[in-house]
DNA sequence: AATGAATGAGCCTTCATTCAT
DNA sequence: CATGAATGAAGGCTCATTCAT
């Protein structure tokens, strides 16, 4: 037994992550309320009490659930409009991304969104993430949106531009889910295109 | 007996009719999945028999919901841009309706975007409903727009724009609902305009 | 098959009833706290569901069973006192039941009291039942004592005596339970015996 | 490091005490079934382990409870009738006692005859407990009648007033815990006049 | 001593649905 | 048509206790 990091456990997982990751993929899959802490601990292979131990209860367990996919979404997002050089390329990027994501995640959409919709009290601490992530990412497609039209807009007008990009991609976003389909995403780039382009032509 | 209208029946409302109202106010209000067949037949202050001696099951009344709900919603829809001169005109409406509405059942939103985020299965019977309600509007969008647009523009560009307003409307739906205030709409109604108008203009 | 009376089932108990009989033993026995509604269904053979289509919760089905109980204690007590000729020999022969009772019921002692130790909230539904139980015995006891000490003494002061007696008949209740033995009541009987004796005499 | 009093340990209070008295106000508060040990170690501030380092289990908390339970009520017992000057006014002066220690602990009354009534198994540790704390007070009532009665009654006779007090008092506990309200207090003590005065009369 | 993750049986209650009346 | 008792799995959560660290 040279050492623990041959073969089997390289640091195992803490088991508080495990139980998060299965029920990520849970609530994700299947939705929030149509899952139940049953099949959270048989995937995980856990008691019932240990789960409790880990967690307060399962809300604060969808908390946990929406901060970490906020974290991890905004990853993909920011990643895949790295590279571009400018911010309006980073703009027009953002719907590769929103068809690519969509793609791969069978449409299933948006965790927030679908979080929401099963959600309507809107104090609750659910809600509270669903909200923030989105706030979070209106503002970065304002930002971008000053940064690109900066030099020939007033800023009101670029706020403007930036919260109607936001808009379609988040309506791109719930029809792309709606139809299997990526035809909305299709009709938002193009969209999309022509208010990055028109603006820097007039 | 020869009509119903004769004696002691005044024909109230038909019991099957009652029970659907009183569930469609409650998956709309709370969710379908967080409304439960008791709560349903206490309100109705009927037996569990009775309710399914008029719906097969929880999800055939689903149905059933979404498909009345199709018919008010639109019929509202049409109300409101029913005295609209032009088709311009009725497109820019649309987005008064949406603030009115979204403000009138509280934020609630939309009840078969709700309804699909919780129905993962693409091919369940209410998730047919959801699909065919958006396409039947995604169509009235591009029909109005291919009006609108008829002598300026190809029919493709027209289409693209209609589509592209439906988005806006459609993401502006959904953000309102999120962030409990029209500014999306607000944002959408601005970007509707310009898209209607400058168009005319060019 | 010559009628529904002839062996197996002569009116088979309503499952209502039968239910509440299973508890009502297995809450005397254990106390309320400790009796779980899955032995109450196991010893009735029956399904969780069908306990909950006769009893609306827990303490629902607590309250019905000191419902009964009361109806049935005082039964038992009167049934004790019934041929007793005068008030005074009847608040002397409370005493020989109580002995009796309390043997009989293996020193368990009072449902009623028994639930007050592990109610602590004076106004939730079974403390109610527990009060007006314990009121109605009380004016039992000053009901035969201002029969009994009428011409001879003032209202006040029967009642006094009346009052008396029930406090001797409490704590000789709970004392014999307490000590599993049934001193406390031979002590509490002869007092009472000079109180009713001696004030005739006086 | 010589003493324990040296320098960083004034020694607040030793753990297993704080355990122990955390826990006495939530047994007697809520009874002994009804409070969980998370709760416990909750308000202590420390782990589930180290509160079983210092008890055994929750049975062996409970009976620590009693044990001192028994020393401060007496403590509060002997204290109220320390200063009168004769056994017949110490008698007396346990009913005052009574009546002022049942309001300050708002009617939760003997932690005892608490504990008895959730605790049907007559050998159980707890209920030795009980029963060892009732006998003592028995035993305390015999001794200040002997005392009172000595002079003018033989002392069997001594004896069954010593006992009867007992009872009234153990009655009026009781019933005053029962109604939230001090008239069986009232009632049991002006009849333990009568008896501790009369006698001496007679 | 002290930690707190882990256990597994148990808590009370609700779920959608069926079926004999 | 209507009733409501019956089902059995599942809902979220707590219980007292153990044990490796």
């Amino acid at each position: 037994m040279p050492a623990a990091s041959a073969n089997s456990n390289p640091t195992p997982i803490p088991k508080r992550d495990e139980i998060l990751q299965i029920a990520s993929r849970l609530f994700y899959e299947q939705g929030f309320g149509a899952t139940g802490i049953k099949q959270i601990i048989d995937e995980a292979g856990i008691a019932k009490g240990t789960f409790y131990s880990h967690f307060q209860s399962k809300e604060q367990l969808g908390v946990a659930w929406l901060r970490a996919r906020h974290a991890t979404w905004n990853g993909w997002f920011e990643e895949a409009i790295r590279n571009r050089k400018s911010a309006g390329k980073k703009l027009l990027a953002t719907f590769d991304f929103l068809e690519s994501w969509l793609a791969d995640c069978n449409y299933r959409g948006c965790a927030f969104l679908n979080t929401m919709a099963e959600t309507p009290d809107f104090d609750s601490p659910m809600r509270e993430e669903v909200t923030a992530h989105k706030n979070q990412l209106h503002e970065r497609f304002q930002k971008l949106a000053l940064e690109h039209f900066a030099d020939q807009e007033p800023e009101a007008s670029a706020r403007q531009l930036g919260s109607v990009l936001f808009l379609l991609f988040e309506g791109a976003l719930v029809e792309t889910q709606n139809f299997h389909d990526t035809w909305p995403v299709e009709v938002a780039r193009v969209q999309a295109k022509k208010l990055i382009e028109q603006e820097s032509a007039s």
